[in-house]
DNA sequence: ATGGTAGCCCTGCTA
């Protein structure tokens, strides 16, 4: 079974080479972010000449998030529900389905824009409440997948220069421990599993200054899985191919095998 | 000092 993931930075814009993507990469489920739609322009019949089974949740201008897949999706469910709070209450940030016996989840992690505004601070919340979500609807021992958008780098060798970051989103201490902690709740980087000791393997790339091609990224694209999905990792890889020609998305697809 | 690009829609805001 082969699992991705992907912000495709508007589906309008980049329906074509999410349309490619489908047509060479053999991903049996593939969960987007910043899909940019509203249900209702959600292209659920594309994927569907596509072989794909598809769920969205959207809010049209910004954000949304999606799950396709090919071995079946039930039970779908967007937010943490009303025993959590959201402090980005009406972004379409999270949607849930179970796919292939595992409850997959697409997620987009608030930004935060800059340490110290009120955006980061709602941003670490948000980690918070996905945290609390996730540990009061699920346990470590179910077959589960958080994948998406973290915009969080876990580590200094996941960004191109950690210098160039001190005092910016995405690297912080607290940013890192909101991760560490579902981490500690039992969900697994599956990347890493992959390749323990390797840096610089990186999954977004600014679009300006010709960051891509200086190499200048980070990996803040995770799957992060539960022990039983964990210990069915065969390989991962990014899909740099998908980051270069025409119209691309300044993410590129985390695409990660798992055993039958 | 604050660039550079892309995508959205109130040609400014978000990333």
């Amino acid at each position: 079974m082969r699992i991705a993931t992907w912000n495709v930075n508007s589906l309008k814009a980049r329906l074509p080479r999410v349309e490619e993507f489908l047509g060479y990469a053999e991903v049996d489920v593939l969960c987007l972010q910043e899909t940019k739609l509203a249900d209702t322009a959600f292209p659920a019949l594309t994927f569907s000449a596509l072989g794909y089974d598809s769920v969205h949740y959207g809010q049209g201008q910004w954000n949304g998030v999606a799950i396709l897949s090919r071995v079946g999706i039930e039970d779908p469910s967007h937010g943490f529900g009303d025993a959590h709070v959201d402090p980005y209450e009406g972004d379409a940030r999270i949607l849930a389905a179970t796919c292939g016996g595992i409850r997959v989840v697409s997620v987009y992690v608030p930004n935060g824009r800059e340490v110290g505004t009120e955006f980061y601070d709602r941003k670490l919340h948000w980690l918070g409440s996905m945290h609390d979500w996730i540990d009061a609807t699920h346990k470590p021992t179910d077959p589960l997948v958080v994948m998406g958008d973290f915009n969080v780098a876990p580590e200094d060798r996941d960004v191109w220069d950690p210098k160039k970051f001190i005092g910016s989103t995405h690297v912080t201490e607290a940013e890192r421990k909101a991760v560490a902690r579902l981490e500690e709740w039992g969900l697994e980087d599956a990347f890493r599993r992959v390749y323990p000791d390797s840096d610089r393997l990186f999954s977004y790339w600014d679009y300006r200054a010709g960051d891509f091609h200086q190499h200048r990224g980070m990996r803040i694209d995770l799957v992060l899985a539960s022990p039983p999905v964990a210990e069915r990792v065969t390989w991962a890889v990014v899909d740099r191919n998908a980051r270069k020609g025409t119209g691309p998305s300044d993410h590129a697809p985390v695409i990660i095998d798992l055993r039958d």
